[in-house]
DNA sequence: TTGTAGGCGTTATCAA
DNA sequence: TTGATAACGCCTACAA
């Protein structure tokens, strides 16, 4: 049936030591016999059970990608990008959706422990802190990306979410926009963003629109669009709103097209992310770019140091978020 | 270190034959001893180490889905509804990106074997057909999604994607339109969707646009604008466009909208998928759907009854394809 | 009802 | 340069 290592090591007229020799090219053994072995070997497409190597410890070269929602293009894009440079370093992923959901992340990860990954990448939106910790404890590789993560030390490469709150909120206010309402999720990632955007408000003396509240559940174009409905059927209606990401920004242009309300003339919105979506929908998105491609690169550069035992301090990688302006963001002079 | 089956077998001062059955629910054993090595197995956190498990050839619980592209909707949504079913059946997905591409789908299947998934979901654009037959005759289950495969036996959930050409073709003709372009990637299912296409034509005296080819090589929003510039500079210019996905059909109204053209008073545009992007892009795609939700039930359905073995004739589920109308798709008479 | 022992396919340590 | 042989952690007859 299944060809095993003692078939090699048969047909070779070698003992199975001598075939697992050649296999990793460990301990010195005869050219002859090398190819020899190396020939059987291919005429019977042997190719080793990795669970038996891993069984005996031996790496995977596979990775453990916990996504939180394979439908949010960011994340979608950031595994792609993940990916493309994890091939080149000649890994493979396995990628698990966990639904921002804690027992579907626990389960992955004690689903991949035991598949025996050389290591995780949990992406933003994992919040099951006690697992992470754990995974530490056991000396399993772990590196959080997108997110930052003060409490306690864990490798990360993430993105200055609150400079680019900040750099948001500034850039409305530039345009003088006095009146911003925001919107977002519940998310680690997300308090920091706008705790940024707080700040620059402050600055300028400025205040959070009254009706800010973190209630979206999902970050789906229909939260978007339901929140926008709270925000624009508002006595004191915003001349601009912030949305979280790209995915909400979708919803509140939606939204403001449904109510006639024109965007950008009569309200201006910026996104975060800088997805596909955000140059999709009309008009093409202003919004805060993370870069996806950078953050792959480093991902996968820290993980594989952290593998390799290279590292035995734990790093964390911040990146910039840049301004991207397109046409949902004008100045306020235009429309009141 | 790691907590084996040997620790609790010591702590409850049992031989790991008894853990093994308390584990398995195999065998008889008393209701005593059942309940003193669950609390031990509770207090020292042991969990069964899958890998070794497997090798002695227990399931995992676990199936391989590869999909040729995260970034494509139609994909991430089929990965996302495939899952929630498979959930409720207590299975465990690692997904895979194949890009589409060769080696990967072969590294991947590979991979995974080695693994011991129980099983393998291959969607649409798994190209690599010899090896399905490979897996088929080493009796892993497998089943291929959202394509139709005649060439062998194999099982199966497809879209009625002839059905779905035709659908579109009798739409736009129904319409008034007589010069149609079209915009495809050369995949197996598409093949099925222009003679779909094809055959309303003829049944209404009518022929392809002459500028029609397989061209794109990618399924994007930028192969969709760049084979658009392709008809929409020629002389004969279509009236309207088929466009095999959604992703391809939001390239045609984006380009459209460079050129000043106006979807859908000057150019019809009627997608495929019908996927989240069809409701973003302005304006709203009008579409042929695919039932994403009963395709995933469909598939998981299919496979646990596979993996139970209830099964030895392979079953092929055709679904039907349905034509949502939005708002880019208008009678002739208005433009000419 | 419980335990002993062999085997799953590898890797790794020593002898030879 | 090679080959026995003991792990790795688990499952499962077969005994006890």
């Amino acid at each position: 049936m299944k060809v095993t290592i003692y078939d090699v090591a048969k047909e070779a007229k070698v003992s199975i030591a001598t075939v697992s020799k050649v296999i990793n090219e460990t301990g010195r053994i005869s050219d002859k016999t090398r190819k020899r072995v190396k020939k059987v070997i291919e005429e019977l497409g042997y190719s080793p059970n990795i669970l038996a190597s891993a069984l005996m410890g031996k790496q995977t070269k596979t990775i453990g990608l916990l996504i939180p929602d394979l439908a949010n293009p960011f994340f979608s894009e950031l595994a792609r990008s993940i990916e493309d440079y994890g091939q080149l370093m000649d890994y493979n992923f396995v990628i698990c959706n966990t639904d921002y959901n804690f027992e579907k992340e626990n389960k992955y990860v004690t689903l991949l422990k035991q598949k025996s990954v050389d290591g995780f990448i949990l992406a933003s939106g994992f919040e099951n802190l006690e697992r992470v910790e754990e995974l530490m404890k056991e000396e399993v590789p772990v590196v959080m990306v997108a997110r930052d993560l003060p409490i306690f030390s864990v490798n990360a490469v993430a993105l200055d979410d609150f400079r680019g709150g900040y750099l948001a909120a500034s850039h409305l206010i530039e345009l003088g926009h006095t009146n911003i309402g925001i919107i977002a999720r519940d998310l680690w990632s997300n308090r920091e963003r706008l705790r940024g955007f707080h700040q620059a408000l402050q600055e300028n003396q400025l205040k959070l629109h009254p009706k800010f509240d973190f209630i979206t559940e999902t970050d789906s174009i229909e939260a978007g669009k339901i929140m926008t409905g709270y925000y624009l059927e508002d006595d004191n209606r915003p001349t601009a709103i912030f949305a979280c990401n790209d995915l909400l920004a979708a919803g509140v242009v939606k939204k403001a097209k449904e109510l006639g309300i024109v965007v950008p003339d009569d309200l201006s919105v910026i996104g975060f992310d800088n997805t596909s979506i955000a140059t999709i929908i009309e008009p093409p998105l202003t919004t805060i770019a993370q870069p996806i491609e950078s953050m792959g690169r480093e991902v996968m550069n820290l993980m594989v140091s952290i593998i390799k035992g290279e590292k035995n301090e734990c790093s964390r990688i911040m990146l910039l978020p840049t301004l991207v302006k397109r046409q949902s963001v004008v100045a306020i002079t235009k429309n009141k």
